[in-house]
DNA sequence: TTGAAAGCGCTAACAC
DNA sequence: GTGTTAGCGCTTTCAA
């Protein structure tokens, strides 16, 4: 038999005969053959992957609530129709370098990124190479590159007014990672929702959304304002690291102080008591983001602003 | 310039002229040029990169603590070795198929594999192809495959008798995920340790290692003992969830009951108390399966017993 | 319905 | 030092 007959029986393709199909699986089976996937994207031009970046710190990583549900969001949407998603993880400038020239090689043929940085190659290359993409969060600047995230300025506005409304006279805010989007986002908010209320020396800055950061920051506003009866934690656990603080404190919430946070994790259900969070679609992210890819796989144009999704406030205990 | 000159330039290697170089690297830059991988791995039979299986149903691949931990782990070391980790994510049948024609590809060289199920079609494929591998926790049975794990048994035995030596009288475990070994072999280990004293009545079997299954073994045992006053749970989110319960009951810890957890991952401080558990070590885990199949890649053999790493006891509040 | 042949983009061996 | 050539394992015409 020759190579293009077995071809046309793996491929399941018509124009070979019964005899042949049944010959030729028997002799795969025999031999233990399997089709080397390198070589068929060689000629295709294509792998059916798509890839899925995480450019996060260690730390932030193991602490990010969020990052689990838009993988298994956008690993859903992909394995319906049959791509494989293969997620790159960076967390070195070697591992940046590294997957720049994994996705130059052809080994995907699009790619879903997860809190990009500005300055990373990662970009430029997706770029050069007219590669297929989404973000998810923002894109980096001047990028026409297609994301899909959710409006945190308006959420954090949103949510912050919630607060103000169960009375609070001194609202304060822990802010986290300001040196991104979401960040600053959340601050600006935050500020909005304020108005003319707005006191600077309110708002604690902590470099990471993380539990420990949430310790430090919620000490932070104590010391600076000890009557404080209200706070926005950046995310939750941020919140919950607040909590632990206030605890420390001997405050009680939401008796002496209300608070809420940012993701509704699985954080917000871990917590004495309860967070009143805002809604992060994580899952939904991923899948959208998936989707994104998959559309322009297709040859179908995207929308060039990208796509915003809900963020509804999800109303618990804690204030 | 002929194909043979752009190849040894790209790959930096010797007998090329400094005038060739120059020319040749701003013929790339101009045309902005990027090799192709998926041909350069067919050629040379090889696509530096390893596989990272991650098979887990949705929920728990979300509360999982230790599957970051090991999953960074092993980027690092496969990082050093300038290998690409490229994770692959199995949460349907479909998903298991798919993954397991991605391997025969040649798309890697190596592969981890986290937490694989008995009968599943990935470990077929990688005994057949004679993949390079390493599983994290249990291979599967009658497989020859390298492992790198911890001896649960030994470490819940180890747990258990520190509890029993802080004099509790009627100590129970909430025992999770008994159709895993680890899940089994941390009930094994808590019937070691308790010997005579050991009563099945105290025994409440959840489904998973989550902090609802906690919540709802820690009832049911409070329902069947009042006066329980020591409880190993099987991990450290169902510890997290039994203190749940107990704060509703109304029980104190450590003062009424003492309870132990495991994995000592980072649920283990956001408990109040802080909970005293088995340290798991995540990171050092995903370290060693890396090594193994880097081992193996540079056809060192490999022990075929696996390797068990140490888990102290972490000794903190909650017992 | 099948076989033969070309070629995907690259590396490696060998000649020049 | 550099060009030439022969594949790597597959799909895809095109002829038979």
């Amino acid at each position: 038999m020759s190579r293009g007959t077995v071809s046309r029986v793996v491929n399941d393709e018509p124009y070979v005969s019964a005899s042949a199909r049944i010959a030729i699986e028997a002799a795969i089976e025999k031999v233990g053959y399997v089709p080397n996937n390198a070589a068929r994207s060689l000629v295709m031009q294509r792998s059916e992957a798509v890839g899925f970046i995480v450019h996060e710190p260690h730390s932030l990583f193991l602490d990010d609530p969020n990052i689990g549900g838009i993988l298994l969001g956008a690993n859903t949407v992909l394995s319906h129709s049959d791509y494989q998603m293969v997620s790159l993880v960076i967390d070195s400038q070697r591992d940046s370098d590294r997957v720049a020239r994994y996705l130059s090689g052809g080994f995907v043929d699009g790619v879903i990124i997860v809190s990009a940085r500005r300055e990373d190659p990662i970009t430029r290359v997706i770029e050069k190479l007219r590669l297929p993409a989404a973000f998810v969060g923002h894109p980096p600047e001047q990028s026409p590159l297609p994301f899909v995230g959710i409006d945190n300025r308006a959420s954090a506005r949103a949510i912050t007014e919630r607060l103000m409304q169960t009375g609070r006279k001194r609202i304060g805010m822990v802010a986290a990672a300001l040196d991104r989007d979401s960040g600053a986002d959340r601050l600006a908010g935050f500020t909005d929702a304020l108005g003319d209320r707005f006191d600077p020396a309110l708002v604690a800055r902590v470099p990471l959304y993380t539990f420990t950061d949430g310790i430090e920051g919620m000490r932070t506003l104590l010391e600076r304002d000890p009557l404080i009866d209200g706070v926005f934690a950046a995310s939750d656990a941020v919140a919950a690291g607040a909590l632990e603080a206030l605890r420390h404190a001997g405050r009680s919430v939401p008796g002496d102080v209300g608070i809420v946070g940012f993701d509704d994790s699985s954080w917000a259900l871990r917590t004495q008591p309860h967070l009143s969070t805002v809604h992060q679609p994580a899952f939904g992210l991923g899948e959208r983001a998936a989707e994104c890819v998959l559309g322009q796989l297709r040859g179908e144009e995207q929308p060039a602003d990208g796509i915003l999704l809900q963020t509804p406030i999800v109303w618990r205990d804690s204030a």
